[in-house]
DNA sequence: TACAATATGGAACGATCGTTCTTTTGTCAA
DNA sequence: TTGACAAAAGAACGATCGTTCCATATTGTA
């Protein structure tokens, strides 16, 4: 149908309210419909389209286009075309930055030793709690018993904290190195 | 009871992976019940903490809290094993970067025009859309019909957007500037 | 207008929903 | 060991779930 679009914004509007998919009974109302049947055929051509998906336990659940921004968001509010794939494709920041949200802490940067990585003092960084990681990764360390952000690197067959800023030095620790976790994210607020 | 925060986050990897929440029979086996009644005991108390709500359709949905992640100091003497994990600070994301949603967009990042400011290629800017700026903002400025990310100067009674990287020139606009936000946050993930 | 194709309404199905109750198990103190 | 209390298991409830069927209404085409 060439509803379906509206039909979607619909339930997006729903999600962004509730968090969550309704039932096919509150569908009905939600798109105007006087019957499931209907809604049965929606859903299930947005589920071809990859809109929409189903647990296990047969309830709705966002797919993989879910979060997509419709093309007609940028055109109607008037911007050029060259700004339309400039937008974003999450609903909130958090399911963006967080995929495991039980090993995930948020940790605050104190000091300038990462600025050449685009990490400022103040900059919140996002931490997946893990004991190993590898060469390129960017991890807090706990060095002195303090948390250290470097960019782990390896020397010689040894694990060395890299800084991302030429006035501070590479660390080389003497005894073995203890991993905190990786940082899979980074997020700062102005003003 | 004390495994609720452990039970709490078997839920938030669930909402993580699946977008939605699970039923009582699934809660059921993700945490280790034989059987519905505890499900409903350990619902009924995280709806009193805040970390959950009901749908008027009686299934669950993200409560006010859910959405915290813990908030750790990077400079702690004591050691930052579980010891600690009774008493976080804690911080929601989308909150802390949007204060405004319907007035706020998210912009991706191209180019590495301001580089100097800590905010790379690829990078989101979160953006509140309003008409004016002062001068020291970090805009987003439409100009050739096209989104420019640069700080907002002013240069004998004009506007003028100043990028920060040294290879980038500063922009004096012929014309009247138009500025399409304000940049009140900034967001990046790794790998 | 008449016909064919499609979409919706309405009803029925077994399954599962969330809730509530009682019974059993486990835990701690005396 | 015993008794008191709390937590979990288990069973049962009406309600609602998602699905499917067929009849009716709507639409497009000629």
């Amino acid at each position: 149908m060439e509803n379906d679009a509206d039909y979607l914004a619909r339930l997006r509007d729903y999600y962004a309210d509730h968090g969550v998919l309704p039932p096919y009974s509150t569908i009905m109302s939600l798109v105007g419909f006087k019957s499931k049947s209907p809604v049965a055929a929606l859903v299930a051509r947005l589920k071809l389209q990859g809109f929409l998906e189903s647990t296990p336990d047969k309830r709705l659940k966002p797919g993989r286009r879910f979060f997509e921004r419709p093309l007609c968001d940028s055109v109607r509010a008037g911007f050029p075309s060259p700004a339309a794939d400039t937008h974003h494709d999450t609903l909130t920041i958090d399911e963006y930055l967080v995929s495991h949200p039980s090993r995930t802490v948020l940790v605050t940067v104190k000091g300038d030793s990462m600025n050449g990585a685009g990490i400022l003092p103040g900059d919140t960084v996002v931490v997946e709690k893990r004991a190993t990681a590898n060469a390129g990764d960017m991890v807090i360390a706990i060095v002195d018993n303090e948390f250290t952000l470097k960019t782990l690197g390896r020397e010689k067959g040894k694990f060395v904290l890299i800084p991302s800023n030429p006035a501070y030095p590479v660390i080389r620790p003497s005894s073995d190195l203890e991993i905190f976790g990786v940082v899979v994210g980074q997020f700062r607020k102005y003003k």
